[in-house]
This record gives structure tokens, C-alpha cells and sequence, in this order.
DNA sequence: TTCTTCTTCTAGATCGTTCTAGTCGCACTA
DNA sequence: TAGTGCGACTAGAACGATCTAGAAGAAGAA
């Protein structure tokens, strides 16, 4: 009763339908060379027993999986908005995703390895942190899509949001609302800090403002240690490295009695399910996520199927604002 | 230069060493069988080859891929928590982890088949919203296990925390700081949300006290709107479905000028990253993730390897104690 | 009628492994 | 001397799909 039956094969279904494997395979893959009224006979046996294509000795034999590799961290709840986009994409392309995290004690190259043992015919890896060359050594066996970091090398493509006109238009922004002492707490040893620390930097100068970087790094934690420095001089404005950073901010802020943004302006980065939250309203810039994924995906689908192209998409975010950015206090505005 | 080169196959390699395949497959497996010599030397050919055993083509043959399926949710950060304990754990039993995310518009059968396709050999669900049929049908298949729910029928094992023990250690810990008003906000629609109501219920009644359930849901919004009916006749302790909910909760209550845990102690439910942070201090009722997530994957791995064991496991969650609980202020407990 | 052409279908090889059932020496026993 | 056991090795059949080459039959053209 309870006895686990053998999963039915191509052979299974061919006897049911009374035709020969190799049909059943051409109705199944939906390739032309079957008549009408067969293919309905082979589809019915094959639902009946309910088959299921074994993608193993389907990549053995033809090597196409349909499927394409993802690799996401669990420690990024922004990553989890890209995962969901991704299946969207994917899906509207015919493939299939298989997903790997990269979780505590669980490193990259080990997350790859799982993929390519499922038969990913692709790679798409979220804020990769391997080397170049480690990257292309991959990049030589299938094709290699990296979102959200575009310093890669030749051989694996690259999606990214622009990190440059990102803090452009975060700085930008808050100059136009009068603030002129806006400090930047950087995301430390994530992927993109050291380029939107740059950014801001020369964006900041470019505006005839001093610049003024506080370390911080990508987490709740950061922020609020970010913060607790942030008071003893406090400007009028902050770009946060990303949303979690900027919440760590806040509440230190919040804890100080410090209110935002009639004291101090906050900027997040991401526009992530936190900053949405009614009681946050945290003004950020968007990287648009669900577009970001579609665009790997496609990339990766490209790849796969042969096309040819330059090998970086860059987009460009947009700033989303909410509560936590506003004029600069008046006393600052005249100093 | 950049060519992909054909890999090499155990022909090659048993060609290079003199030797036939079965031979080459023998001492890349280790199994016994080999003369010491010729291991040697069908090594060196292998190395020297850069060979890698096709695991496609390995797993077609001995139909075992050693790998589990995971299915979680990406809108639910405490499933990434158990993602991670279930990589570690299931590494450390030697098989591989495949993750299959519910997203939007991606339903839970759809996740479960793209599992079934990679060839995962067992399907952890967490919090399966399948009917039971629908379960049962596929555990006819493979072992399914089912995590953070237990009511799934024969067919399939669970592995889940005591939501009446949660909810009874909840409402002991307040009534042992002298609340007598203990309100619940309920999950509304989510998984344990009717278990935990109905215990909270009758754990009161079995105190002497009256139950009164507010409506919520498993977010922040969700809490933040029954924080707002709360205020209008604040109780002394609420228990929130989760930490999410919580938050919300606590939100409304800090923007009403309400001060946690002074006036009114809040318990959360999950011990999440969130509640951990500096800032919140939640207390909360911990399932504790790497021990559920270990629990699952054992399971499910005993099951693949024929053990016969009872159904269900069921694991008695802790209570976190940090900053947001405290004894009722003194004009209620006379009251 | 005979020759093409097209559609529909099938047999059998094939992908890179593992597994089964041997074979071949060689040493040991009775 | 034959039998028996054992270690080292191999041939060839799986596994479950796809692919190639070609057969069978019908339809159309000459």
C-alpha cells in the first residue's frame, strides 16, 4: 500500500500509448514529426502514469536541461526579492531555476558545484565574491551571469545597477533640499561599498562639499554603531549603504532623541520590503529588483542559446521617496 | 584558446592507464578491488587528465543523486534560517541540498516538480499549505517530510515545534510576571495560526483568565494594524503570532507613546535575526531552526535509507528572554 | 503505372557511468 | 593431480533519455 513504485520511464509510457520511445520522446519534448491525434493518445497515457522526464539521462544524452543555476545568499533579504523575479523571467523563457545559497559554512565554489552537478546549463550568481580568475574558470565550462557586481573580467557577463549614478542621484537629491553636510556610512566589506564610497566621494566634490565617509557595513548592527559616531558631530543628511544599515541608523538616531527627518535626512539603498513598511518609510534608492532578474535571466538565456552580445547590462536605478528625507534644517542651511 | 575541450570520460583515463573502465571506476569510487600498483597509476592518468566523474551519468546508473529537496518561502526570513541549518546538516550526512523556492505566482507543486526533476531522492516542505491528498500523492513517490506543520496525514512524516508548549510556556512566563490581561494577536491565515489560537485560548481559561484574540497576520503591517485596535484598551501583555507581527505591534505602540515593557510586555514568536538586534531585544518563543532543520533532513534521510520510524517528531521550543517582557505594572495586578 | 515527396513512425546506437557475471592466474589443500 | 578459493581484472549489459537513419504509407505528379 504504502510501497513506493518505480518512477515510470519513456519505455512505461511508449507500452500504454502502443508506440514506439523514441515518439513518446518527440511528443514529450514537443519537437514536430508526431501526428494530432497520436501526441493527444501519448500525452493521455503519460499524465495517467504520471510521468516526468529524468533530467539526468535527458542531459546525458542531448545535454540541455532547461534549467538555470542561481545562487543567492541566505543572509540577504534583498536577495529573496531577486530569487522571486527570477522565477518569473525564467519561466516566461521556458527554463527552469535551480537554486543554491551561499550560507554559513556553505562558500560559493561549493554552491556552484551543486548546481552544475544538477545540470545547470547557466550561471547566475547574486553579489559573487570570487576572483576573477576563479569566475572564469567557471565562465569556461557554462555560461556565467553576474548580478550586482560588474567588475568580473571578460569572460562572464554582468548585471548591475549603477552604483555611480545611484549615489549621483542620492547626493544630487539632497542637495537640492538644501543639505550640504551629508555623510556617507559605507557597507565596509560588501561588494559594491567600495565603489559607492568613491562615488559619493567625487559626487560630493564635484558639488564643492566635503565629503565625509563613517565605516560601517551591511548590517542592522553597522548602521546603529554608525550611528552612535554619527552624533557626536551630527550632519544633516546620511546615505546609507543599504536599507538595513540605514535602519541601525535610524534607531540610533531614534534612541538619541534625534528626529528625522526635521534633524537629520536618511537615504537607504535597495527599497527593500523593510523600507515599504508604513512605520519606516524610508526614502531609498531603488534598484528595481524584479528588473535586475529579468535582465540576468535573459542574459544567461541568451548565452545559453548562442546570441553573441556585449557582456554587461547596466541599469539605472531610481530614487524612492518616502519620510526620511526632507529640507535641510534652516540653521544648517545659513551656516 | 578559449575553446571548451571535450572532458574527459573514464575511456580516456583507462586508455591512458591500460586498463578497462570498470577498472578506472573501481578506483575513482575507492571500492575494493584494485591492486595497489594499478591505483596508483589509473590515479595518475586521472590526474594528469583533469578528469571528473560526469555525475549525470553516474547518478542514471545507480539511481541515487544523494540529494534532498528543500522547498521554503522566499517572503518568510525565518525559513532562510532553517535553509542554512539544513545545508550544514545534510552535509554532514553526505548528500547535497536542492532548494526550490515558493514565490509569487510560483505555487508549492510547481517547486515540488522542479525537485522531482533534478532528481532530489526525499522533499523537505517547509510549512506545506498542500491538502493532505495532495501530500499523501506525492509521498507515494518519495519520502516527503514536513516542517513546522504536523498535520499531514500518514503518508508523510513531520517534524515540527510544539505550538501548544510554545504557546503555554508564552502565556506561564507572563502570568508568572503577574499579567492577567494577555491578549493574542493571531497569524490570520498562516500555517500554526489556528493551533496556537486555540491553545492560547484554553491556556488562559486553565489560568482563570479571559482570552481575547485580536485579529493580525503573519507581517509587520499585519501587526502594526492590530497594535491600533490594542490601544484602545491596552492590555498588559500581548503574544504576536511571530516576531514580524510583533514588530508591528510594537511600532503602533511606540508611536502612540506607549512604552514597552513598562506599560505593556510584548512576546514574539520565532526568535528571528530581528529579534536579536540590539534595538529590539524581542523576547520570543525560539522553535530553534538548526535543531527543526536537523531534525527534518535526519528524518528524511532515514527514511531514503529504509529506516521505518515513527511519523513525527516533535520538538519543545524555548522561551528567549530579553527586553521586551517584564512584570504587569502595578495598578493591574491589584485591579 | 512509377517516381517523388511528405508525414508519421520506429529500430538501434549513443551519452558516461555502474553493476553483474564472469575469466584468468596463482597458491593452497587433500 | 584435481579441486577450491581468492585477488585482480574485464566484457558487456544496464540506466533513461535523445538522435540518426531509414521504413511505411499516403498523396500528388508525370
Amino acid at each position: 500500500m504504502t510501497e513506493l513504485q518505480r518512477r515510470p520511464t519513456l519505455m512505461d509510457v511508449a507500452e500504454a500509448a502502443g508506440v514506439s520511445r523514441a515518439l513518446v520522446s518527440i511528443v514529450m519534448r514537443g519537437a514536430p514529426g508526431a501526428a494530432e491525434s497520436t501526441r493527444q493518445r501519448v500525452l493521455e497515457a503519460a499524465r495517467q502514469l504520471g510521468y516526468r522526464a529524468d533530467s539526468r539521462a535527458r542531459l546525458l544524452r542531448s545535454s540541455r536541461t532547461k534549467l538555470l543555476g542561481l545562487i543567492f545568499s541566505t543572509s540577504h533579504p534583498f536577495h529573496a526579492e531577486i530569487v522571486d523575479a527570477a522565477y518569473a523571467e525564467a519561466s516566461a523563457r521556458g527554463y527552469e531555476i535551480a537554486l543554491s545559497a551561499v550560507a554559513n559554512g556553505r562558500p560559493e565554489a561549493r554552491a556552484i558545484e551543486t548546481l552544475l552537478d544538477v545540470g545547470a546549463e547557466a550561471l547566475i550568481i547574486i553579489a559573487p565574491t570570487l576572483s576573477v580568475d576563479d569566475l572564469a574558470l567557471h565562465a569556461r565550462q557554462v555560461p556565467v551571469v553576474s548580478l550586482l557586481r560588474d567588475n568580473v573580467g571578460d569572460l562572464v557577463d554582468s548585471v548591475s545597477s549603477d552604483d555611480d549614478a545611484g549615489i549621483a542621484i542620492a547626493v544630487d537629491h539632497l542637495v537640492g533640499l538644501g543639505h550640504r553636510r551629508i555623510v556617507h556610512v559605507d557597507g565596509g566589506a560588501a561588494v559594491s561599498s567600495d565603489r559607492r564610497r568613491e562615488t559619493y566621494r567625487s559626487e560630493m566634490i564635484r558639488h564643492g562639499l566635503q565629503a565625509v565617509v563613517v565605516p560601517g557595513g551591511p548590517g542592522e548592527e553597522d548602521g546603529m554603531g554608525a550611528g552612535r559616531i554619527l552624533q557626536a558631530n551630527l550632519p544633516t543628511a546620511v546615505i546609507a549603504f543599504n536599507d538595513r544599515s540605514a535602519l541601525g541608523i535610524m534607531e540610533s538616531f531614534r534612541a538619541a532623541g534625534i528626529s528625522i527627518p526635521a534633524d537629520v535626512s536618511v537615504l537607504g539603498y535597495d527599497d527593500s520590503h523593510f523600507a515599504k513598511l508604513s512605520f519606516v518609510q524610508l526614502s531609498s534608492v531603488s534598484q528595481d529588483a524584479p528588473l535586475l532578474a529579468a535582465a540576468a535571466v535573459g542574459r544567461a538565456v541568451d548565452r545559453i542559446e548562442g546570441e553573441k552580445l556585449p557582456g554587461s547590462v547596466v541599469r539605472t536605478p531610481h530614487l524612492v521617496l518616502r519620510k526620511t528625507t526632507a529640507r535641510a534644517p534652516a540653521e544648517t542651511r545659513t551656516s
